[in-house]
DNA sequence: CGCTGTCCTTGACCTGACTCAAAAGGCATC
DNA sequence: GATGCCTTTTGAGTCAGGTCAAGGACAGCG
């Protein structure tokens, strides 16, 4: 049944980006043969949605190149970003029916499906999904939590220090460069989504960004392009340890 | 070794008030032997420090009586908390050294403990401890996310009133009673403390918690005797969906 | 090329929560 | 029942970030 539009054709598990790093990290060659029999890749352009809050879901995925976002929505239209979805990271839960947040495809998106179902039952005769996920799920609710420090505590310039360095980070260890010294990434967010995620509105966002920029902590190189002339420096501004004892 | 003080002798797991909500909920017999054989029963006055953030871990935990809480402390000494513990919830985390976060006391407490190293092996060995965790986790998860709405985008008012809740809900499904209409339950934690949770100052905390007494949405009992005159009520005043779709 | 739409920036003003300060209520101890 | 230690309440003033509003930058397109 109709796959022909955004599904495509889904290519083998071995040379798979994320194998490493995703839900299937640990599988042996068996478990990832079961897996691959009831995957299906879905890809998305960017400001699509996924899937609403309240829908039926059924299937669960991985994110394969891209980003996601999670959104929570008060009934008066206040937003608050609670997961940024990155490649490899896990969409969905089982034992759930439908989905808890809004899922958005930030930008072009290309999603590993698994029907739900077998994926639960996969989950239940074979050990290394669980592990896994288990693993992954630990690391997310670490993030969670420090994201709730910077909601709490921290001031609009800190927040998004914090996000910079974050983003920076991420990059760095994409390209398998040292998260010192200068480095030099894209904004993968509007401001607005900015806000969103920091708990800000976006005029604050783009005040403290311009303010950030004025005292050399950033260099802006069009809209989207940022320069991180000293790390340090940017840790500096984040409000976090600056000895940083930082895991994964 | 040296258990005598605070390290009482560990009942028999069959007739624990948690056994069939902590992480041994899923447990066969023989599972459940094995847990026993690897656990001890350590207790904590209120204001105790249970572990502080960095230190060594070498056990994991689930809380049987009391309640304990999670916080994180910038260097400044502004403080978060990101997890309040009840019981049957879990503490510590699989494969990890060290604590993430200072773990306190709020009440007296008894935790039912288990060397990390056996722990760990019986997570592999068999099935349904790794299993509940990973359910259990994912509830924290979603707990964590819902409290970044709350700290990211609540009002002061909204987010007491959205505290006072989930206590009364607590109190309630712990009393087997509807969590509708009126209830009365204690507080249990400080103006501070509560602070620390909702990202506010104690000034505030209690400013607003003086407000909601105005305006007849709570009746305080002496210090920490809080009524809900109408559940509804504070519901209105959390800002939350008022249909409520909520979990477990 | 001008038009339109989206995203971003900046200014002026406002307000909800924070800060600082004082005093009052509880509870244990002597 | 006086003393001291907490916790909580309340008041007055301040400020960081929100709100409202105006404009600028840039891309796509007829």
């Amino acid at each position: 049944m109709a796959r022909h539009d955004p599904n495509l054709a889904s290519p083998e598990c071995g040379d798979c980006p994320i194998r490493h790093r995703a839900v299937c990290a640990r599988c042996e060659e068996d478990e990832l043969a079961q897996l691959e029999a009831v995957k299906y890749y879905r890809s998305f352009e960017a400001g699509q949605v996924v899937i609403w809050a309240g829908d039926r879901m059924d299937f669960v995925a991985s994110v394969v190149t891209g980003i996601a976002t999670l959104t929570q929505t008060m009934e008066d239209g206040r937003r608050q970003m609670v997961g940024l979805l990155l490649p490899s990271d896990f969409v969905g839960r089982p034992g759930r029916a439908t989905a808890a947040y809004d899922v958005t495809a930030t930008t072009d998106l290309v999603m590993c499906c698994f029907r739900k179902k077998p994926f639960e039952d996969l989950m239940t005769s074979t050990p290394h999904v669980g592990q896994r996920l288990l693993e992954m799920t630990l690391d997310e609710l670490d993030a969670a939590r420090e994201w709730m420090l910077l909601l709490g505590r921290k001031t609009a310039r800190e927040r998004i220090a914090s996000l910079l360095a974050i983003l920076a980070r991420r990059d760095a260890s994409l390209h398998l460069k040292p998260a010192r010294g200068a480095s030099h990434f894209d904004l993968p967010l509007t401001r607005e989504q900015m806000a969103d995620y920091l708990g800000l509105t976006l005029e604050t966002v783009s005040r403290q960004v311009s303010a950030l920029k004025r005292d050399g902590v950033i260099v802006l190189d069009g809209k989207r392009g940022v320069s991180v002339p000293d790390f340090d420096r940017l840790m500096e501004e984040t409000g976090d340890d600056t000895d940083g004892a930082m895991p994964s």
